[in-house]
Formats: structure tokens, sequence, C-alpha cells
DNA sequence: TCTGGGGTCCTTTTCCTT
DNA sequence: TCTGAAGGAAAAGGACCC
């Protein structure tokens, strides 16, 4: 490839030199800034991630309005007797199921850009979405494939930069700071780039914000969306960020929105007028201290580029709500079930956890949790129920719940660890056994709920 | 809007120990 | 044995994000 022409728009093209020399030769030979480096962060956010990917998969559907989401793995098949593993490019459309169809609990995890013009949106209920757009059509969630596409890519950015943090399957930050080329036209040669680079491999597009810091950056990947780049410098605050409302920001949300609101502050630039003092009195000493120093553009935050995860949780919403004392033997498949994902989950990842915590949704929404840390990590499922079971009997089940979920924490990696096998806490030699195997009626039946209501 | 599932981080409360 | 202060860890709740 390098020996011949470059093309056009390639890294060797732009750069001067071929990709793998720029990434080894850090500095050699490669087009570096004349003054000092000016820290410049990307934040790259894909474009409708979830509904991209679907329609690589299902091109017959572009243009129409698609929604993804409604929870139950089975929820298609439900629809119309179809299971989408079947659905391929040449499903014809009156296979898809509509919305119109469909009656039940759930929510859109994400919708098309054409399912959005009728005010669909994320986190919406699926009753509601049915109602403003009925003809819309239902694709159940795939994070086997998203995480495919994610993988694909994030391999991509990092063979252009390799300083990388991962927010999540359809987001990354960036630090061109050091990279060859980054500070080439502030970044946006490098935002071209990497944006080019994922569009051809995958078909995929993307947005990015580059400027001096996180903060900034994450703001800036809005401003041009779909498949758009902004580049900010440091002299653009006032005019370009303090206009935005404050929820703009990545860590004001509908509480701190309202609170800002009710003090006349509407805006990034009204919060700037404010002094420290007065934040700091409204809104606590760190939360306080923040908002100003977001309001001056302020964010000296590195890059993460490892991270370790501290907890792992599997929680559901049941199909209706559910009486402790009514719906034990449900419930206590249920309560198995997540036991017993959970377990896949820490196995997979090779983790045990000390802090085995449960999580209640009553009918009115409260929410209650109880946890317990042991003085042992663990990873079985029949290790991990037993525990929670105990944390359950602290919560009073005497009304209607709508979601229960399982959580394990203060993670350990295997193998760092003692094993609970020895002195099981239960009595029964079970650890140490296949963690695929599946639980007696034994151990099901003397089940959460017995024991939580004594 | 009528509210999923998986996380992180922060603050406050509670409990235990000295 | 009681009381109170202080500090730390664990537990609980909540805001926020994707």
């Amino acid at each position: 490839m390098s020996s011949s022409t470059p093309e056009p728009d390639s890294f060797e093209a732009v750069f001067g030199l071929p990709l793998k020399s720029a990434i080894t030769q850090t500095g050699v030979g490669a087009p570096m800034p004349t003054k000092g480096p000016m820290r410049r962060i990307a934040h790259l956010d894909m474009d409708a991630f979830y509904a991209s990917v679907e329609l690589l998969r299902y091109p017959q559907l572009k243009g129409l309005p698609v929604v993804i989401g409604g929870g139950k793995k089975s929820l298609a098949k439900q629809l119309n007797g179809v299971d989408p593993k079947d659905w391929d490019a040449q499903t014809p459309l009156d296979q898809f199921p509509q919305l119109k169809d469909y009656a039940g609990r759930g929510v859109i995890t994400t919708a098309t850009y054409a399912a959005r013009h009728f005010g669909v949106g994320s986190a919406m209920g699926l009753m509601k979405a049915a109602q403003l757009c009925p003809q819309a059509y239902l694709l159940p969630v795939d994070f086997d494939q998203y995480r495919h596409y994610s993988k694909r890519f994030k391999d991509i950015i990092l063979e252009i930069c390799p300083v990388m943090q991962n927010i999540g399957v359809d987001e990354v930050y960036l630090d061109f700071t050091h990279v060859p080329g980054g500070q080439r036209e502030n970044g946006l040669s490098m935002a071209k780039l990497i944006q080019r680079s994922i569009f051809q491999d995958t078909g995929l597009t993307c947005s990015i914000g580059v400027a001096p810091n996180k903060l900034l950056a994450k703001m800036a990947s809005e401003f041009n969306k779909p498949n758009g780049i902004s580049i900010l410098l440091e002299s653009d605050l006032e005019s370009r960020i303090w206009p935005l409302p404050c929820k703009k920001v990545n860590g004001i949300g509908p509480k701190a929105d309202s609170k800002l609101k009710s003090l006349g502050i509407e805006t990034i630039g009204d919060l700037a007028q404010r002094s420290l003092d007065e934040l700091m009195g409204h809104f606590g000493q760190k939360y306080g201290a923040w908002l100003y120093a977001v309001s001056k553009g302020q964010d000296d935050r590195p890059l993460e580029t490892q991270s370790d995860p501290v907890s792992i949780s599997r929680e559901t919403t049941f199909e209706r709500n559910l009486l402790a004392a009514k719906d034990r033997s449900e419930l206590g498949e249920i309560f198995t079930r997540l036991c017993t994902q959970l377990s896949l989950d820490l196995q997979k990842k090779q983790l045990m956890g000390k802090t085995i915590g449960v999580k209640i949704k009553f009918d009115n929404f409260k929410v209650v949790t109880r946890d317990q840390t042991l003085d042992m990590a663990l990873d079985q499922a029949v290790d991990i129920r037993h525990a929670a079971s105990q944390c359950l009997k602290r919560i009073d089940l005497s009304r209607r719940f709508r979601l229960l979920g399982v959580r394990v924490s203060s993670l350990v990696p295997k193998g760092q660890v003692s094993t609970p096998q020895a002195q099981s806490s239960h009595g029964d030699d079970v650890s140490s056994e296949d963690p695929k195997r599946v639980l007696t009626q034994r151990e099901i039946q003397p089940s959460l709920l017995d024991d939580a209501e004594n």
C-alpha cells in the first residue's frame, strides 16, 4: 500500500508518513505542532448506534420508522411467530412486527431518525410510542451484534490514536495531544481521518468534537450531529458554550437543572455569572465547586485508558407486579435465574465478589436496596442466592413489587482470592460443582420468599 | 413520557470501635 | 457500666449516564 501513491485521504497522504511508522515512531518524522502541544481531546459518539447497526442488517428498513427495545427476548417471536434469528436482508417488510400489534410492558431503547420525527424516543414506554407512531417497525435488542461493531470501530480508532477511554458501547474519548498529526488544524485532520476510516470499514457514521478537555469535547460532539465534526478552542467558550442550557453539561441531570432554574440559572453563561461561594452554598462544596469550574470550561480529568468493574448486577422487571406471599414460586424462579446469570457473568469475567446485594422496586416505584459484605469472595449461583436471600429478609415485602435485582460488588480477580468452597456458608457442598449446573428443586424451594417473610 | 437494564460515583446515615 | 466524642467502614439512597 505505502509503496504506491497513497490514497488522497489516507493517513500517509495527510500526515506524510505511513500510519504504522507514525504510531511506532511517535514524533519521529511526524508533523508536530510549531508551538507547544495544545491539549486536544476528542469525544467520539457513534450516530444512533444500535439503530444504524440494525439497518446494516436490514437495509429494507432504511428510511422507515424503526424502534428497538421491548425488553423481552421473545418479543418479536410473540408478535408474529417469526424468530428474529431467521430474519435477514431478504426478509420481506411484512414479516417485521409493527408497534400497532404490540400490547405490553417495556420501553424503547432507541429509535431511527425516521421514527424520532414522530416524537418517539429513548426510554419511552412502548404503548406511548405505539400511539405516536403505530406503523413503526419493532426490533428486539441484539447486544451481541452491537458489541461486535463496538469492538470493530474501536479497533480502527486504536490503530490511529492509541490513547482511548471507553465510555460504554458507542462512545470514546481520545487524546490527540501527542499523537503525530493530532495538532493539525487543531485536530480536524485527525478527526476526519478517524471518521472516514470507521465509515469505510463498517458503514457507520459518527460525530466528533475536539476541544481542550473532556467536558468541552463531549459538548462539541453534539454540535454537528449526525456525521459531523466540531473543533472548539478555549476562546470559543463565551460564544459557543455559554448560550447552551445547563442540562447540556454531562453531569447536570433533571434534578440539578430544575434547582438551577429555580435560582434563575438557565444557561451555562448564567452559571458563569455566579460566585463560587453562592454555588457551594446551594449545591454543597464538591458539586458547587464543580459547577463553578464547568461554567468556566475547566476540566483537567485525564483519560482513563483502563478500568476495572466495580460491580456486576442483573435485574428484571416482571410482566406484572408480584406479591411475595402469593407469587412465591414465580419469584423463586426469577430469583434463581438472576443469581445464575450473575454467576455466569462473574465467571466469564474471572471475577468474584464479597458484597452481595438485592434491589426491589415496589409498585409505587420506590426502590429499596439491601446488601451485605461477607468474609470471602464468591461467584457460585447457590452462594450468591443464599447471601441475597439473607438481604431480602431485611425488606418488608408486604406490598407488590415490579422489579427484582441482584448485585455483586467489592470485586476481586479470581485466583487472587481464597474461595468459599472449603466452608460453604449454607452447608451444601455445591460450590465446587459445574457453574452451569441447574439448581435443584431442594435448593430453590426453601426459597427467598419463605425466608423473607419471617 | 409513565417510567428498562446496566453501570458509576457521591452523600448521608448507621453501626462499630476506641 | 454508662456517656460522649471521634473516626472509619459498611449500608442505603439517590443522581446521573449510556
